[in-house]
DNA sequence: GATGAATGAGCCTTCATTCAT
DNA sequence: GATGAATGAAGGCTCATTCAT
């Protein structure tokens, strides 16, 4: 029954990420379970406490911005200016942002930061790679570290409520232009 | 009491903006009413639905944005460049980001939206008169709105998680000055 | 200042009835005072406890009994066949039942009763004097007590949820008259 | 742990049938809660809303309506005029009367009716097929509809506030005989 | 005397967490 | 291992009652 348990964590984790994304940080652990077709019970045999599942979610973001990496490495070689843009649309695809509150509150911090932190620095490393080769390009200044890039990224991007959009279309993509204007060398 | 009455109003509102900007949008009702000093009854008679004490919020925001402009005004006259990252310190002082959860969500939309336009596009309009001075100042493009600019300012210096600071210390203020950069005319 | 006392007072005693015949026993006693157009502390001045209220209620009720065997004495006297069904139909009017769970119910009943017990008497006895003269014209059997008759009378006209009116429409004028039936002697 | 559900929904429904009996329509669901023996989280999964507890209800009565009908359609065939009031008083018994205001009230009648109509209606024929042997002995005019009866039971049985008793005593049986008397043909 | 604001207890409801099957 | 039922602690809200003006 292996197998079982690796689908069923696979489905939480996956669960929680989609949830937490499109109905925000209060989504009930039940609708969770159910959104990823288990019992409660199995949510928490998974995961017993809050900064499993975190640990769980954040794994699965530090893999995808690995593979976000390996496609987006070779191109940022070759020609850059074309290529950045691509790049940032994909780690901004991950929401990285909606994320963040679940991530980070609720959480006894002391304890997950140690066990993130790992998994963390590695995507923070890939990411630097992509951004160094974006400075060597002239697309970023020199001061930028990875993990303000990654912030910042991720702050401009956290999904706002629903109705602020009414008030400024498309306020996300227009921020993130001006983000990667304000990050160019003068 | 209708002195008292009104005190315990402003205390409330008072109480509701502070809890919204450090505890955030789900700060029980009972907290707010135990910051402010009044009983749970007194919160609800001063604002029964949460649209009420949405649209108190809003009117302190509006009041206080047009105290700002007031101040900033003439300085933007006079000496535009030094002026402005004061008026921008001003309305970040603000956290009109922190309150915008509480004021967009879980509310009747349809209803409160009318209610809050006039007082919002009163103080869109008080923060427009300085973002045109400093567009005359070659501070910001032509194209920027005054909507765009506060709501990426909201966004940029929405309260991040307690954690999310050790990583990035000081992101905000880091993220503010990227995000002036980027609104400036190449 | 006396004339407004006691024209508040009786204002209150009418809301009461009214809010509990229409809307039932559970009327705020805010709604109370808002319909009678006094604030909360003036019931409270006019009626300190509930026993109060309801004494007041009772008060009301003894009054307009009397009216109404003042109305109906002579009638039954001369042709008590044709009069019987409009005494009936007038103590029907006073929803006496609508009345009767709030004016006993969540009271210090032992407190009470000696207070209401003289009221209730005196409205027993004018009932009664009715009730004789129908049981000499043989329209009710002798051994009917003008309590019973009462207490009857008001148990099958007690209102319906108006849903059950639904069901069977009309229930309570037919259900007078299958008692009014159950009572004529064999 | 299927058998433990099954068994605390009926402990509810028999506390929720018992507590509207005894202590009236406006009894706490935690007391009902705790009558039942079960916690309140507990009630709210078999019972969602309070449609769902109504028709609960609704369901034991039908059910126990039909075990009623069960019992007294051989010796009605037998020996009515014995029968008759036994029948009536073991439907007396079931207090339908005192469970009709929270069957019908503060509910979204147009939902629950239509889920209620079929129980109800196959009750009502239970009842109906005794009502009509009644008629055949004579005991029941030949106008009189099964709902009319049930429905007239109810009003006459309808739980008086105790301190009513005080005046009257009794007058529940009283106004049974009564009624079934005001039944009878002339 | 009248007013209506303030209070706080109590009820309804949701949800994280545990546990029997 | 999985399931989903049970639990109980909060939180939202109402309303009887008191009290300052």
């Amino acid at each position: 029954m292996r197998a079982d348990a690796r689908a069923n964590r696979a489905a939480i984790i996956d669960a929680a990420r989609r949830l937490y994304t499109t109905r925000g940080p209060d989504a009930p652990l039940s609708a969770i379970a159910e959104e990823a077709g288990v019992g409660a019970g199995t949510l928490y045999r998974h995961f017993p406490t809050q900064q499993d599942l975190v640990l769980g979610v954040v794994e699965w973001l530090s893999a995808t911005i690995h593979e976000v990496r390996e496609r987006w490495l070779g191109p940022m070689q070759t020609n850059p200016h074309e290529a950045w843009p691509g790049f940032v649309a994909d780690i901004v695809e991950l929401r990285v942002a909606a994320l963040m509150p679940r991530v980070v509150e609720g959480v006894d911090i002391e304890t997950v930061i140690a066990q993130i932190s790992r998994r963390r620095d590695a995507a923070l490393a890939a990411v630097g790679e992509v951004v160094e080769l974006a400075k060597g390009a002239g697309l970023v200044r020199e001061d930028v570290t990875a993990a303000q890039f990654q912030m910042g990224l991720a702050v401009a991007t956290r999904p706002l409520p629903s109705a602020a959009s009414a008030l400024v279309p498309d306020v996300s993509s227009w921020l993130v232009e001006v983000y990667l204007r304000g990050l160019r060398p003068d």
